[in-house]
DNA sequence: TGAAATCCTTGACGCAGATCAAATCACGGG
DNA sequence: CCCGTGATTTGATCTGCGTCAAGGATTTCA
């Protein structure tokens, strides 16, 4: 059966969810617009993969709603997620026409695309893009610096609890609730993609959920929707400085 | 003792010997005459901590000699490595104030350094320097993102294997020697380092450097001068696709 | 309603790498 | 030449997480 889209594109910049924060946020109406006569829609099915590694990128472009994931595999099928793309993060980079990593759609997503020649060109006469750029793929270095130290250094237990405090400091942060009281939402991976994230065994990761429910540090209703009666006691079990202020 | 600098400051840009690989790279002479004009150099002793996470951050700049390394470190004590900064590299991030990570000469190390103000006034008016910075901090994200499935997914001997070859790579390509033959170069590393850098143990380290020398996939000489007879071997040992690119 | 496909959980066991401990090496200074 | 200090190696033991295996919960489709 084909699935309906949930979420159609939007038929104008201007009205587009990520408007404020993809690579156009810094754009004037007049760069948008050029923009726009260039841009296009695609769809995709979860589970599809996007883009397979060291194929010709032809097109860069941003998520605008779903979730996607970039990841290494290595010969012997060890894998490992090295990006997670929510709304208005970017894919594809200018400058270089392979691409380094698997992007696989985790959900049914919807792109907003831009042939890859056209947008250097844009991007050469556009330094609001440019600009917009740099931010994110530094704000992008940060979070891959700070998910080095959960690889390299954390037990399995924290690297659950540092997971699990990611997701939901960013469902705050999307929801303007506030970090105070209980935190509910979902978990948007699988087991073994919360495995192939941290680098554990989907075992492993199956453990120290249930572990960090019977101790109290969140509870489960079904398997993917999480409550987290006391944040700071979740960073605690991460490892992390409590006050840990928030990075958007 | 006061130790002797090894290498002095340059006089001028153009003798600069980073100034085709860092932020500068893209200038034109009137764009590094004004450069010139707010830069200052700053020499650092091995050892020394440049930058303390938390920190204000009221310069940014580049290594021009020496190497140095970017650190995370958890309350408890448990330290990650999370960038290594060699000769052109970028130190700072413009548009922020506080430094997110403890930067560490490892060798006697010389920066050139801007006050942060006038580099972030000079960046927006000179697309050049945005351009390269935005170029360099992708290849610092791709180092990350590779780095991550070092950290996640290989063993300790293939985590070694990866590291020397990575550094056997950088060598060769600061001395244009070609990629076959033996390759000799010094680890700039203590194995302690080494154990930050991979997300190991000293101990565990050491035992490892022994297992490659014993099984022939490197040769030392004392225990810092490392000879590899067969690259692509080494390659092997990191789990790595033995064509590998080199991303430059 | 039942069968097949996913996804998740739980248990038993083994091993890679951590931990604890002790030599050994290299080097600069007195 | 001897000593002190820091880097490294090596050994013995422990343990957290991986591996292998079985079974449960949901959903999809016939």
């Amino acid at each position: 059966m084909l699935k309906e889209l949930t979420s159609a594109a939007p038929r104008d910049c201007e009205d587009c969810p990520i408007r404020h924060r993809a690579v156009c946020a810094r754009c004037e109406s007049d760069e948008l617009e050029r923009l726009d006569q260039i841009k296009y829609y695609r769809s995709f099915e979860a589970g599809q993969t996007l883009i397979w590694s060291g194929d010709k990128m032809d097109f860069v472009g941003s998520v605008v709603s779903g979730i996607a994931t970039l990841t290494q595999t290595m010969e012997d099928g060890r894998t490992q997620m090295v990006g997670l793309l929510l709304p208005s993060d970017f894919v594809g980079r200018p400058g270089r026409d392979s691409a380094a990593y698997d992007v696989v759609a985790v959900s049914d997503i919807v792109m907003c695309c831009f042939r890859k020649k056209p947008f250097e060109d844009m991007m050469a006469r556009t330094p609001h893009i440019a600009q917009r750029l740099l931010e994110m793929t530094l704000d992008e270095l940060d979070a891959a610096r700070e998910w080095m130290l959960v690889l390299g250094r954390k037990t399995a237990r924290e690297k659950i609890a540092s997971l699990i405090a990611i997701i939901a400091r960013r469902d705050a942060v999307l929801n303007t609730a506030g970090m105070q009281g209980p935190l509910v939402f979902d978990l948007p991976l699988t087991r073994e993609a919360m495995a192939d994230y941290l680098g554990l065994t989907l075992e492993t990761v199956s453990r120290q959920v249930s572990a960090l429910r019977r101790d109290g540090v969140i509870s489960l209703e079904g398997k993917r929707r999480v409550t987290v009666p006391d944040f700071n006691r979740l960073l605690e079990e991460a490892g992390d400085d409590s006050d840990g202020g928030l990075l958007v």
